[in-house]
DNA sequence: TTTATAAACGTCATTTTTACGTTTATTTTT
DNA sequence: AAAAATAAACGTAAAAATGACGTTTATAAA
């Protein structure tokens, strides 16, 4: 988006087209893949009315592409704009916000029930994400321990997570969650906690070590009891130029 | 969709949200992946405006799901209800619709300019469709002879064809292209049609065959010149009983 | 100095893949 | 009726990848 279009443009919201976005971000020290849920409360006349979590997300503008939305909630949640992005799918039943609560937010918001959202998901690692002072309370909670989720939104996790553990088995996404400098043990953990598997440690390092672009460094953990461990980056790089297509059909 | 609903509601479209289906057929005595296409035409006096192909597709009711829509897209150009579908990408970039002959089509319709499509692809093989005096101009056309296409529908193909280059390496959809009797070497040309590459025919059926929902046949060929083949067909039953997910990294 | 422990390396059998050569069954041609 | 042509189908051996383990090593803590 450029400052041009944001200042002569009227920001004119479609009102029955939401983007939401998952936002995972993994937790090297407790090992935990996390989702950046943001508070949803309301209270009438002492009433506590709706006190739940929710996915962020906003409506899509006129003037913008499904993209630059889900780019533009990342960036007003957590400030950051270069994360790994990808859309994986529209949820448009006409019930998806039609529980008791959901009509009850609605009613105080602008938008309409019959909402068809885009689904989006980050994935970031935890540390780049400062949560002080947030205007919308967001929180991480693990992926096996979410608290109560309003909307349909619990069910675009789900969707999200399924994908995720999809693609990780093919891209090399699974650096994205990381921070550059990550040891073998940590992509494992990290495997294990999204496929909900458990691998062994002598075959997947042989297989990771074995790969050009997963590049040792001249460095170890510090600060760690018991022997420390070599670090390693990911080459984006080396990966793209050897990168050909394996067709390999596995069916 | 039960006809309580479709009597008792008023059928209202949601005028800024469509579906748009790809609808992929495999034609397996030319070996060639298709794409039906429907002809969008305007002239105004003698002049012609608009001549090109789009892909079927229509509003979403406000009532119906997404999935409920493409169903019923589906059904109406060809009658048919149970074929393999699936949602693959929302497309809303604000020009989306906005070259000159978009525009002129869209004055005589009833639909916005600022319009958000969902993309669905189906699978299913040429034979089974009739064409015959259908309404809307249908026709097949190769995947890799494509006609002039209007709206962003070009770039909806091209996605739906990557969707499924990598879908079909993973799960058996390929079957849902074939009749239900096939030879090893149709497999073989159809992923061959689809991934555009080649494949060694002697590792390719070896591969097959001892898979265990590969069920050869009491049959072969009939009316080919040179050695009749061996027809197999696929089971779905045996796939999901023996299936478990198989966590393979391949990065 | 010893001990505990996570990191890192090694081995071997099995399975899968790759890259080819050969045989077989059938139709068409002679 | 025999021969030729050809697509279908089968076979083999080397290389690579995987799976299932056992062993060694480097470090901090006791």
């Amino acid at each position: 988006m450029n400052l041009f279009k944001k200042e002569s443009m009227k920001l004119e919201k479609i009102l029955n087209i939401s983007v939401d976005c998952v936002v995972f971000g993994y937790d090297i020290n407790s090992k935990s893949l996390n989702v950046l849920l943001i508070k949803r409360y309301l209270e009438s006349k002492g009433d506590v009315l709706v006190d739940d979590y929710v996915l962020t997300g906003y409506h899509v503008y006129t003037h913008e592409t499904l993209d630059d939305t889900a780019t533009r909630v990342l960036k007003e949640l957590t400030g950051l704009t270069n994360q790994y992005k990808k859309q994986f799918k529209a949820f448009g039943n006409p019930d998806r916000l039609t529980s008791e609560k959901d009509l009850l937010w609605i009613e105080n918001e602008e938008f309409h029930s019959r909402t068809i959202t885009v689904a989006y998901y980050f994935l970031l690692n935890t540390e780049d994400v400062s949560l002080e002072d947030n205007k919308n309370n967001a929180k991480w909670f693990p992926l096996k321990d979410l608290p109560d989720i309003g909307f349909d939104h619990k069910k675009i996790i789900k969707e999200a997570h399924e994908d995720l553990k999809i693609k990780c088995l093919a891209e090399p996404i699974i650096f994205e969650l990381l921070p550059d400098k990550f040891t073998i043990n940590d992509v494992q953990d990290l495997y294990e906690s999204i496929l909900g598997i458990e691998i062994d440690n002598r075959n997947f390092r042989r297989k990771l070590i074995n790969k050009k672009y997963i590049i040792p460094l001249n460095e170890k953990q510090v600060g760690v009891s018991k022997k420390p461990s070599q670090l390693y980056m990911f080459s984006k790089d080396i990966y793209e130029k050897m990168f050909e297509k394996n067709y390999l059909i596995n069916i």
